[in-house]
DNA sequence: GTTAGGTTTGCACACGTGTGCAAAGGTTGC
DNA sequence: GCAACCTTTGCACACGTGTGCAAACCTAAC
């Protein structure tokens, strides 16, 4: 209001009161907008509001003192008002695994696609648990938070449905949470790999899977242990070692050195594909001697040095039900946690002796 | 203030107001908190903040009434005031790309570390450019841009710097921009691998990138060529196709039926690896038959079933440079860009015969 | 008891934006 | 010319936070 009166004392006057220099610019507002074009800053607004009623007149001098002045509207500043950004928080850990990577991929573009950003956090260094994450996080106000790794205590989950935001956890376990939760079948799957070794002719067979205990690693271990079994077959199992290709190595070491395997199961590509180079190196021919199944389908999966048979969990798929769950967000409506869990299919490449 | 007085009509009054129903409510702000623990809202503030004046007592309180209420400091709104938030910018594309998913595996890992948060826009759906991308990380006022995909054009670069943004480039193209480039050492990378297959004995040299004319494509090519020409031989060249395995597999088997090549480099390792799997498709021996070098030493180039030669970019040098161009930024100082080129060191595993 | 000095607290403003409301302006029909 | 109506515009408030400033409070020294 002074500012029309003294524009140049105004100016320095509040470049004083500020602290900056000329190096270090603030940016241009609104109000900077309105004052080059002759209009109050609501017009200014309004301009860039869609929908709102402008004038095609002050339009085009609004727009065109903008482009002048490089004016960029402050998203925190309009999400401060409507209490929601179009941030999504995504939290995830070793996000050069492939199944990640790939994942991280297709939600990344499918958020931008929707006008939503993706607020990322990466979980690898939380040692007590991703709750600090998860905090922060709802500090943004963001509109949902998709969890791809660690297991958020159900307090936090509650918190965060209190507050309006949608808690997705993808992969996670699904039991005893309001969460939605989002997994492939991996029962199903670790049973269909069981009863493809079988009908293979396996009949000793082993089972991979890192020492992490995780719910998918669990489920799906346990899913295929139990159906061997019923064959009346006992599995020789190794669960150590961390979720790399190193592990699938080091079991392949490990397990053929003690027992003479004719079938083993993955529980994830990565490890399938240690497991094989682990398995060639020590002298088996696959999938003449040894058969092998992994979980996934990763892109690696298919080159031809390997040409894993694997289980395949729909990517798109998966990427399609978080968004869906982001935004049934948007309604408002309550209650309606989505539990989902998506098919898996056979890949059937090369590591599996054909049925005879 | 009325609030006091009156709490549960106010209190209605609001809920009227703002159109909000139980549901979805609104977060706690300060006021509420300040409101539970009797206090004014400075002092709630002021709690925290670290190194502000405020009694052990009313500290305690309000710590108290904000667990209570489940307090959470909207980021929105203090960085509305800072005019800075703690947000960097990200701009990627192909994210599932192992030496992409690496980069950004670390890079967030560290931001994160730092009291940072990441920001990530995927490129890939960007027909236009990276510049709307970038005009969309501007309104969230972040500390700065990253950017791992893509050719900004120099004005939206020269927006960023007068409004004291950083742009940070990873291996793009260094001349005639104003902002920070970072970029592994291509050019010296590519003469080591050409001597390395020319001190191996190979006179039939080929040279494999992908169809798209990326500086780092252009600059590694380039330079192989060059030196390879020095010591008297043309090297074929293949040049299509996209930025993936399949480009490699393809080129092998393009090349390899056109020309009896003994020595092949590939600009990525990516393709590397697909073109070491389509060598022995057709029946060359690696490395009796013909040596294969590749670039950037992804995970997988150590894998038993490749054992790839090839070029090393140091990951986490990168990671901290990037970083350190970042928090400069905080320093406000000016015209210290950074042009940096991190050497690179060649690999050697099994691609490539042992010089005799 | 008084004063000086330090600590704590609340007020009030600022940050940049969206939007309800009423005033102003413009158009049309009689 | 006037009334009725629609469009456009500006004012003023709201969003939730940080912080300078002065008042209030407390402590200790004389």
């Amino acid at each position: 209001m002074d500012a029309e009166q003294a524009p140049p004392e105004t100016s320095s006057d509040r470049e004083d009161h500020l602290k900056r220099d000329r190096t270090a610019r603030s940016f241009v507002t609104s109000e900077d907008v309105a004052r080059l074009a002759g209009v109050s800053r609501s017009a200014v607004s309004r301009t860039f509001t869609p929908g709102a009623s402008v004038s095609a007149d002050v339009r085009h001098r609004v727009q065109e003192a903008a482009k002048t002045l490089g004016y960029r509207v402050n998203r925190l500043a309009r999400s401060l008002i409507s209490d929601q950004s179009n941030l999504v928080g995504v939290v995830g850990a070793n996000l050069s695994l492939p199944f990640m990577a790939r994942q991280l991929d297709e939600l990344s573009r499918e958020l931008l696609r929707r006008g939503m950003q993706c607020l990322l956090l990466n979980a690898a260094e939380a040692e007590q648990g991703i709750t600090p994450l998860i905090e922060l996080i709802l500090e943004f106000r963001v509109r949902a938070i998709v969890v791809m790794s660690g297991s958020p205590p159900s307090s936090i989950i509650d918190e965060c449905m209190a507050n309006g935001v949608r808690v997705i956890l993808v992969n996670r376990q699904d039991d005893d949470t309001e969460a939605d939760t989002i997994i492939s079948d991996d029962l199903n799957g670790a049973r269909i790999a069981a009863e493809r070794l079988l009908r293979a002719g396996c009949r000793r067979i082993g089972v991979v899977g890192s020492g992490a205990q995780t719910p998918t690693q669990i489920r799906r271990r346990g899913a295929f242990v139990d159906r061997v079994r019923e064959a009346g077959i006992e599995p020789a199992v190794w669960a150590s070692g961390g979720t790399a290709y190193e592990t699938g190595m080091d079991a392949a070491r490990g397990l053929l050195s003690a027992h003479d395997l004719d079938g083993v199961f993955c529980v994830t590509d990565l490890m399938a594909l240690g497991f094989l180079d682990g398995a060639r190196e020590m002298g088996r021919r696959v999938p003449d001697d040894l058969s092998i199944i992994g979980f996934d389908d990763i892109q690696q999966s298919a080159w031809a040095a390997y040409r894993l048979t694997t289980i395949r969990q729909s990517m798109s798929d998966l990427t399609e039900s978080v968004l869906a769950a982001i935004e049934r967000k948007m309604t408002g409506e309550r209650g309606d946690l989505a539990h989902e869990v998506l098919p898996v299919e056979l890949v059937e490449r090369a590591t599996v002796r054909s049925t005879s």
